[in-house]
RNA sequence: GCCCGGAUGGUGAAAUCGGCAAACACGAUAGACUCAAAAUCUAUUGCCCGAAAGGGCUUGCGGGUUCGAGUCCCGCUCCGGGCACCA
């Protein structure tokens, strides 16, 4: 009954060339998203009865019509959203565009479009190449991250944190990109110090910027971690990113000025402190000198007149130099040192042991971690290992090194190790020593254990027009004023002129920045900065969950109904960003009263897919290595490019875009031609020598491997391999050819299940060819999407006989096919008795058998 | 430097619990069909020796545990990613 043996017979000249006869991909791939839209097979409600998932996909920056990662991703997703209404769940698979971003406004500011347009029409684009890929979305719930309903309630968002204090304003040292010309968040910085978007060196500069206070929960988003299922690489980089370090912080008394000159010392009741954190402090009484930010307040202070030049170069130098040139100067290692630090003059008091140490200021102690000021420890302590070679300090070891450590070279030593030179911590190890050293700094109440965290606030304004503005005011008497909730959305002017002018073109329009306060009345300026577009994708999974709502974010109870988002799919690019963002945000909402009862992780699960790359980069467009999928449309479909993106390789894996792929995608069409022969021409041509009557042993055989089709492509889907699932379905395919071809034909029941077990495997992995093969296996009938996922019979799927492997010393030496439930006395005697074993053995007699029934025998001689 | 991954045929890969290494594809070679090509189908395809029968070797490298290791343990090499003056 094949293809090609129909083909044969004198009047039944179909076409050998299935990809255009009989399957038309284009029009029948048409057909079926046309229908898939009109029926709404998709969408749910929130009152649907049903239990229910969360499934979805990073929703996409507009940039144009889709490509490869794009299709990627949604393939995923969909066979997810499919795979489980077949289960019977209710499916939330929401979609809509993250709208807001740089690249639309740089295009106004070279073309003259207003960036609205510019990014409708790549929606238009982008939506085009979706609806094309055969993906299903509750469309209902498309959001635009520029509409003004969305706008609106980013906006509240931002009111109830300020209120709440999570939004604050403050001065700040700022990455500044002068390529953006913008300020970046530390997240958009790239560890080269240049910007992630445009690639510029970014610079720094002391700029009045909003931020989130996402410090607050740095602990609890560090926690939680745990508990998530999600990739433990990306757990790892949030663990890191936010960089949790305990020690202690204790204070350290001042002598300003010369040591014994005249008139230059402080007297002992007026004496500054300076707080310093340190993560060992079992090693103060290793401390020789102290080192503070330049950026430290008491610098000006504890500067006397001999050191004031030099202390100003370093101060300087670390105001103007840009992290790319630090970076270096790192690398450059001791020699730079001399010129980075500079001493004060001054002194401190080590309460440990009563001596006093120089102060320095130095560009490697950082005034926006811990307290901006360290002690410095160089005998176990890289960084002021070599501070001090650098400045003529001396080194005080507390803890011993290891035998032959100072022959080697010496230098700092941070291991483990008894402490030595350390009064009454001596003999301890560090662990013991450290928590000893804090009780003692607790008992005198000079410091205290403490935690500090890498993590800094979230810098979320921008010097941009394409973005949401945050709606305060600035008012003389009143200082920062919230605009009143009934008066959002601030909505940005559209006739404003796009300069490069680094700042926000909002600031330029008289119209929009002269308002009156509405507090008291008197003229004010409104606020010209707009949100970071991380904020607005740090909460639009809860907007989907209530998209219409228009005098709240999202009601509560549909917040509740449908988070946490069961199944997150995207790209490992965001793996700290966006999803640090988000969870803050989620907790955040709900501590504000915005979002009461929801779980306060949002994503349980989250699937990081893999990139594509070509020649070793990742695809994207700056790079201008995009690879269309319209091509591929035209050649095999929708479908075959999803089962491409499906078989190439484990999902999580990156996959490498070569010459070679194009001749995959074409083995992909080639088996939607073979399942579609297989299907249709039996369905057009049905009864032709089939029987009926009782199974003969190749039926049976065949229902066995129908079965355990079933549960191995259910297994894999559940797993998340979908390239084996896959696979699977290709065993079958050519299963059932070889017993198409089988000299007695074929049982009709046998067939017929084979058949629709193998339609109801391909619905979610290649929708169309699945719907339209079962429309024609059953017309009129519910389509395959709305069937139940099918189930095997195990009794089917267990083992009729089994391959008995027989080794001689482990090396495998015969095969016997035996009944399954052999025992271990019988194997062992089938395998002694194999003609191939006695040969090996001749004299030899068994030292040891071991008989793993039934699947092998192991004889050792 | 620190922390994660990874390494299997010509290529992408599979092997879910320590038990037949290489499923499923791509490519290649040969054949059938065809005037011919395409398409389709059939066969072969890890490497080495051998005419064949057959034998030997093989999961980055070196050790170890075990009757048995791609899988577990120890030590390396290379590749990818993250973090990196964070005290």
């Amino acid at each position: 009954m094949t293809g090609e043996g129909m083909a044969d017979q004198p009047g039944q000249s179909r076409s050998i060339c299935p990809m255009v006869q009989g399957y038309d991909i284009e029009a029948v791939e048409q057909k079926w998203q046309r229908r898939w839209l009109e029926e709404g097979a998709y969408q749910v409600d929130n009152d649907d009865p049903r239990p229910s998932s969360y499934v979805l996909c990073m929703y996409p920056y507009p940039s144009g019509p889709a490509h490869q990662g794009h299709v990627r991703n949604y393939t995923f997703g969909d066979l997810v959203v499919r795979y489980r209404t077949m289960h019977g769940l209710a499916v939330l698979s929401p979609i809509g565009f993250d709208s807001f971003g740089l690249p639309a406004e740089n295009a106004a500011i070279k073309t003259g479009t207003h960036p609205r347009e510019f990014t409708e029409e790549r929606i238009a684009e982008l939506k085009t190449s979706l609806l094309r890929l055969g993906a299903v979305y509750d469309w209902r719930r498309e959001i635009r991250s520029h509409d003004p309903a969305y706008i609106k309630f980013t906006q509240l968002i931002f009111l109830r944190f300020l209120q709440a204090g999570l939004a604050y304003r403050a001065s700040a040292p700022v990455n500044w990109c002068p390529g953006c010309m913008t300020v970046l968040a530390n997240e958009q910085v790239l560890p080269d110090g240049t910007c992630e978007r445009s690639g510029d060196v970014v610079v720094r500069r002391d700029l009045e910027q909003w931020f989130f206070r996402i410090t607050a929960y740095a602990e609890e988003l560090l926690e939680a971690l745990d508990g998530l299922q999600w990739p433990e690489r990306v757990k790892v980089m949030q663990r890191n990113w936010i960089g949790r370090s305990e020690g202690a912080e204790f204070e350290l008394k001042l002598r300003v000025g010369d040591q014994g000159a005249a008139g230059g010392g402080t007297r002992p009741e007026e004496a500054p402190l300076v707080r310093v954190f340190t993560t060992r402090p079992d090693t103060a009484f290793g401390m020789t000198y102290v080192v503070l930010a330049p950026e430290h307040p008491l610098v000006d202070l504890l500067t006397t007149p001999a050191q004031r030049s030099q202390v100003d170069e370093v101060r300087q130098l670390a105001a103007t130099t840009t992290e790319i040139e630090r970076l270096a100067t790192a690398e450059g290692g001791a020699a730079s040192l001399g010129k980075r630090g500079a001493f004060t003059g001054s002194f401190a008091v080590n309460p440990f042991t009563g001596g006093e140490v120089p102060v320095y200021i130095a560009d490697y102690v950082l005034m926006s971690y811990g307290t901006g000021a360290i002690m410095g420890v160089p005998a176990e302590d890289e960084r002021d290992f070599a501070f001090a070679q650098a400045h003529g300090l001396e080194v005080i070891r507390t803890v011993r090194p290891p035998e032959g450590w100072e022959e080697a070279g010496g230098g700092a030593y941070t291991g483990p190790g008894e402490k030595i030179n350390s009064g009454f911590l001596n003999g301890l190890g560090v662990e013991e020593a450290k928590a000893r050293a804090i009780e003692w700094l607790e008992e005198r109440g000079i410091g205290s254990r403490t935690v500090n965290y890498r993590l800094r606030d979230w810098l979320v304004s921008r010097q941009r027009y394409w973005g949401c503005p945050i709606p305060v005011i600035h008012c003389p008497n009143d200082g920062i004023v919230a605009v009143p909730e009934e008066d959002l959305p601030v909505l940005a002017p559209d006739d404003v002129e796009f300069l490069p002018s680094g700042q926000s073109p909002l600031a330029l329009h008289e119209g929009f920045v002269n308002v009156t306060c509405p507090k008291c009345g008197a003229p004010a300026r409104r606020e010209t900065d707009t949100m970071d577009t991380f904020v607005d994708s740090s909460w639009y999974f809860l907007r989907f969950c209530d998209p219409d709502n228009d005098h709240e974010p999202f009601s509560q109870e549909a917040a509740r109904r449908w988070m946490p988002v069961d199944t997150y799919i995207g790209g490992i690019e965001h793996a700290i960003l966006h999803l640090l963002y988000a969870r803050f945000f989620t907790r955040a909402l709900i501590d504000v009263g915005l979002a009461s009862g929801i779980p306060r992780e949002p994503f349980a699960h989250y699937f990081a897919q893999g990139m594509i790359r070509m020649a070793g980069e990742k695809m994207s467009k700056s790079r201008g290595n995009l690879v269309s999928p319209w091509e591929a449309y035209r050649r095999v479909g929708a479908d075959g490019l999803r089962l491409f993106h499906l078989s190439v390789g484990p999902p999580a894996d990156d996959v490498d875009w070569t010459e070679q792929t194009d001749q995959i995608i074409e083995g992909c069409g080639r088996f939607l031609s073979r399942v579609w022969r297989l299907v249709s021409e039996w369905t057009t041509a049905a009864g032709q020598s089939t029987r009926s009557g009782t199974l003969n042993d190749q039926d049976l055989e065949v229902r066995r491997v129908v079965h355990r089709t079933i549960r191995a492509v259910t297994e894999d889907i559940e797993r998340w391999s979908f390239h084996t699932a896959v696979a699977h379905c290709r065993e079958l395919v050519n299963e059932l050819y070889q017993y198409a071809r089988a000299k007695d034909g074929v049982h009709q029941m046998v067939f017929e299940e084979a058949q629709d077990s193998l339609l109801l495997l391909l619905a979610p992995l290649t929708p169309h060819l699945a719907a339209e093969l079962w429309e024609l296996r059953h017309p009129g009938q519910p389509g395959v999407h709305s069937q139940p996922w099918p189930s095997f019979d195990p009794d089917l799927v267990k083992e009729r006989s089994v391959t008995l492997v027989v080794q001689v010393n482990g090396k495998v030496r015969d095969r016997v096919t035996v009944d399954p439930n052999i025992d271990a006395a019988e194997a062992q005697a089938l395998a002694l008795s194999s003609s191939k074993v006695t040969e090996l053995l001749g004299e030899r007699k068994p030292r040891r058998i071991v008989a793993r029934p039934p699947h092998l025998v192991n004889v050792v001689v």
